[in-house]
Parts: structure tokens; sequence; C-alpha cells
DNA sequence: AAATTGTTTGGAAGCGTTTCCAATTATATA
DNA sequence: TATATAATTGGAAACGCTTCCAAACAATTT
């Protein structure tokens, strides 16, 4: 691999205003920038990063900590925020923070600092998985962070979040606004702040429409395909009557679907069933899934630009705000 | 942030000695080790990774290329590589390969530069998107490649993939010892290898039966969810008879069994569908599909293995045979 | 006790960059 | 033309580590 010195010996010029030429600042006469740019090509020079970031201190990585990648539209949020670090020249360092042992309570904090000592300027935390006083703990020593789809107040700032309260009310809204009156739920998960959320918003606007719900209409989920399906078997032994399920999420609600049909039920003339998430399944379920929009792809958008602000001095546009939306 | 001449100094030895604990290879004496880790843990001190390769040319760092990160169950199979990554101290460095101008033929080759350059030791190229004669010439200055879901003869031990060709035959076997005599198909992608293989197999199948598919019961597709749907609407518009649907991939089959229900077909009775890959859609759709696993998981995991093994000299048991399983 | 062998140790050299400073060269001004 | 100012340049120093080598020390043999 050719160096530096050797791009400066053939240019017939200082290794100094190779450095120069390469980071494009400081001034260099046309004529060396000329010499230099013809020296890489002929010898395809590829700076080191390892030396780079050695002296630089910076790295052009960010790291991703989430427990979250594995999902059905993870990936897609994935691959947008990989997009808009190569936009940048960054590149995209991912860990799983697989804290399956959680009563280890520094594995999480480990794993962070592994990221770190790794090299990355900044690092995303995609979740709620990581506790808010390990966050506080990191923010101390390593303040380029971002949270997204979790909401710490202190850091609102570096919070990139959906109101999920909000929608879970305008979801149960939406359903009393279409008559009915007796709904299911196949909630959330309840370990994750945004399941306990929406499905807060969901009960408050039940109250607001003084329709009470039973908790054995309730099931509490956790997201899954089968929880869908075991959902839906445990209210039909139950006997209930309700016209509208609401699920936590659009998976747990296709699942729902085909457990109803299966059993005879007629989706959505005998029972209405309502996702969140509008995942890249929601058209497709028969029918296509009512749902609310959780513009996550948004959201990582967001995310990952105020990293890049705050890692590398640049002034990309940072929406913080984003509308519910029923679909 | 503390360095080794800090643990060096505050222990009381030399900085090779400190390194040399740290690296757990050369003589140490237990007194010397006792009193360098009580230093470590006393200044929180974490080697400076970018020192570390600047000399020892290692980054402990495997780079993932792939135009296929975003798909209901590649995020899984992500997992599962860092995963394995992690239990071994590595990491992993993402990057979608985005080779939307594919008339730019240099544009992957670049991206895999990129990954290089940023310092990976070996370089898992997932799917089929980059061409062998893209690998080829890759593979001349930087050897440490593995081949997730791709084959190309030459490089074969460095492959992992599926026998897409016996996958699409045993289908079609299947759908005939189960009675059927006409089939449709929605294919997979034909831009893709696995595509075309397993389409070649199933017809295949169907030869030796002496079963004929006239071409207006083939849909070419894509694997998504809404060339299934258009398929199945295609397919109805040209009123055929037929008594079975092979899909490419289990979304499409999703979303063909959805579209036919929503037509007045009942599946199975009426029409049978038959997935491939075993998504974790696949038991909950109604009924449940029939489909070809297909053990991403276990190949992703014998591929990272393979590159550890080559890049870090280990020996870790490497599978290279993937049975075709019916689910 | 001396000589031999083996083990452990400290620290200089070097990895490939960026950054800084002093020196040189070019340009503008008097 | 001489001088002041600005632009450009080369290369030493530094970043934090690993590796190597010679030196110091310990254990064993004669």
């Amino acid at each position: 691999m050719a160096t530096i010195i050797d791009v400066a010996k053939l240019a017939g010029v200082g290794i100094g205003s190779v450095s120069r030429v390469i980071n494009g600042k400081d001034s260099v006469s046309d004529k060396t920038k000329l010499k230099v740019n013809k020296a890489i090509k002929a010898l395809n020079y590829k700076p080191n990063q390892s030396a780079r970031s050695l002296v630089s201190k910076k790295f052009n990585t960010i790291g991703i900590w989430g427990t979250e990648l594995a999902g059905t539209f993870n990936s897609q949020t994935l691959r947008v925020i990989d997009h808009e670090l190569i936009t940048h020249e960054k590149h995209c360092l991912v860990t799983n923070g697989d804290i399956s042992n959680l009563e280890n309570p520094s594995v999480a904090i480990d794993s962070v600092n592994d990221l770190i000592s790794k090299g990355c300027d900044g690092i995303i935390f995609w979740g709620t998985d990581i506790t808010h006083f390990d966050i506080g703990f990191i923010e101390k020593y390593f303040p380029n962070i971002v949270l997204l789809n979790n909401r710490i107040e202190k850091f609102d700032q570096k919070c990139f979040y959906f109101n999920h309260y909000k929608a879970g009310y305008i979801a149960g809204q939406h359903l009393v606004d279409n008559g009915h009156k007796s709904i299911a739920c196949i909630t959330g998960d309840f370990q994750t702040e945004d399941g306990r959320k929406r499905h807060e918003g969901f009960l408050d606007s039940m109250k607001d429409n003084n329709i009470t719900v039973p908790s054995e209409f309730i099931i509490e989920g956790d997201y899954s395909f089968i929880k869908g399906q075991e959902g839906v078997m445990a209210l039909l032994k139950r006997n209930l009557d309700f016209t509208a399920l609401f699920c936590g999420n659009d998976q747990s609600a296709m699942s729902a679907i085909a457990t109803l049909t299966s059993n005879g039920f007629n989706v959505p003339d005998d029972i209405s069933v309502f996702g969140y998430d509008d995942n890249d399944i929601a058209p497709f379920t028969s029918p296509p899934l009512s749902t609310i929009r959780v513009p996550f792809d948004d959201m990582a958008l967001a995310a990952v630009r105020y990293l890049l602000n705050t890692c590398y001095d640049l002034q990309l546009s940072v929406e913080h705000n984003f509308p519910v939306e029923l679909i």
C-alpha cells in the first residue's frame, strides 16, 4: 500500500502539501494540487484511516446501538441511516446491544463502551431498551448521542420520538367515530414505553367517549406474529362480543386477521382490525389494514442528521416534529 | 482518556509490559500482571483502537456489503452475524452498497474500497448484486471475502449458498404429489440468480411429471408484496384454471393469499398457495403457508465463521451444506 | 562460586497520518 | 526598485500503540 510519503516523493512535494490536498483545507497552489492528484491516481493511494483517526481523533463513523435491529421494518430504517451517512462520507458501525442477561446491569454500558473504543464519533441509541440511568451515565463522557424512538426529557433535543400517546388516542377515536362501542385490544409490549403510551392514549380516548373497556378485553402482547394469533384465540375463548380489535402493531394485527378469518369471522364485516406502525405488510392484508403511520424513516433521518451536525459541524436541516397520520 | 503511558507510570512498569498484559501473549510475571490490571481498572483505560490498528494492521472489524439489507427477514440474519462477531470481540461495519446507478460500473467497487479503507479485516458480500467480475477484481487485492447467498464456482469455498434449483424442484414435486396438475407461478426476481434457479428447478419438476406450464400461467415477480397482489390480479384476469400457485417468496405468497381471498377464492380449498423462504410471516397467514425453508441464519453463521477463521486464525467449525426442507 | 540457560523487563523505533511553525516564494504597495 | 504583506511550502513533532532487542534478573547446572 502506498503511503503519503510515496505520494509526496512521486509528486516532488512535501508530505504537508499532500495532506493539504487530500483534506482540501488550507491553501495549496493549483500547480501542486495537480501534481499531487496525479501521483495519488498513479499510486492508487488511499489514506490510512487508522493513522488519520489517531491524530485527528475523528473516525468518520457513527455507531448504532439497539436491541431492535431485528424486526420487520427496522432494516429499512437502517438503510435510511446508512444512506444518509454514505452521502456525507461516513460509515456505520452496528451493534445489537444484546442485553439478554439483564441481571448484569453493566452489559449495556459495556457494549456501548466497546462501540466507543472501536471508534465512533457519535452513537444512535435505537429504542427504549437502554435505561435512562445508563444514558445519563454515558452522556457524561460521550455526549454525541441521539435517541431514536425514545424520549428522555433531560435530553429532549437529542431525542427523536413519536407521540405514541396521541397516536393511540387518535386510533381509539377513529374506531369510535366508525361506530364501534365494544373494542378489544392486543396491546404492544408493556415492557416498552411506546407500548404503554399508545395503550394509555387509546384508553383515554375510550374514557372521553364514555366507553369502558373491561380488562378481559385486553390482551397484553409483545408485537409478535404469534401473540396476535394467541391473543385472538384467548379473546374468542372468552366468548366476548367485540366489533373491533386494536392491535399494538401491524404484525400482530396481521396474524390476528388471519386467525379471525380461520375461525369463521369476516374481517372487517364482523370485526374491524386496526394496526399500528404502517409496516409494508399493512396494505396487503386482506382486507388492507387500517393503521397508524409511524414515520420511523423520517425520525431516523432527523436523528442521524442531528448527529452529523454535532459531530462534524454540519448544518443539515433537522425535523423534530413527527405528526400522527391515519392510514 | 488515559493512555498506555499513564497505565505504565501508575503501575510502575514499562509500556512494553502493559502491552503484553493487554494482549495476553509473551510471558509476563504474575506480579506485573497484577499491578498492570489494577492500574487499568483504576484509570478506566481502554486501548486506542486506531493506534492498535495502525501498527498491527488488524481492525477487528468485518464489513458487510449488501443491497439486500432491507427486507423482512434480513435484519434477523444481520443480528446473527453481529452476535457471532461480538462473541469473538469483533465489530461489524455495514454498508448498503447502493448500486442505484448501475450504468456506472465502478460504484460497487468504490463502495467496497471505502469499506476496506475504513478498516475491515474481511468482507461479507451478501446477495447476488455484485457482479462476478467485480468480485474477481476485488478478491485479487483483498482476498478475505465470503459470499452469502451467492455462488461463484471459482471461489466455491468462500461461498455459502443454498441449492435453489433443488428447492424449486422439490416444491414443484410436492405440489404434484398433492394432486395438482395445473399450477401457476409468481416467480422470484429473474434479475437475481436464485430467482432464476428456483424457477428452473420448478419447471424441471413439472417436465419430469409430464406437466406443461403455459407461459400465461407464469408471472415474473420481484419478491415484493405488491407483485403478489398484481400477479394474482393478472392471473385472474386471464381467466385461467389453476389449483395451485407457486410464489417466489413468502411475501408475495402472503399478499397473493390476501388478494385471492378478497376475490372470493378459498385458500387452500380452491387454490393452494406455496411460498419460499420460511419467513416469520409464513406460519401466520391464513391458512399457514406451505413453504421452503431457506436457512439464511445457518448460512450467515457459517459465512461469518469462515471469515473469522481466515482473518484471525481461528478454528471454528464451518458448515457448507444446507439441506432443503419443506415446511 | 562461576557459568549457563531461560525468563522477564524497559523503552526505542516505527506504523501513516495531521498540524504546526518557520522558511520560502509570490504579490501588492510605496 | 525596495519594502511590506500575503500565500504557499516542507518537514519535525505528535498521536498511542506493538514489536523488537538488549539488558536485567532468576533458575539451573557444573
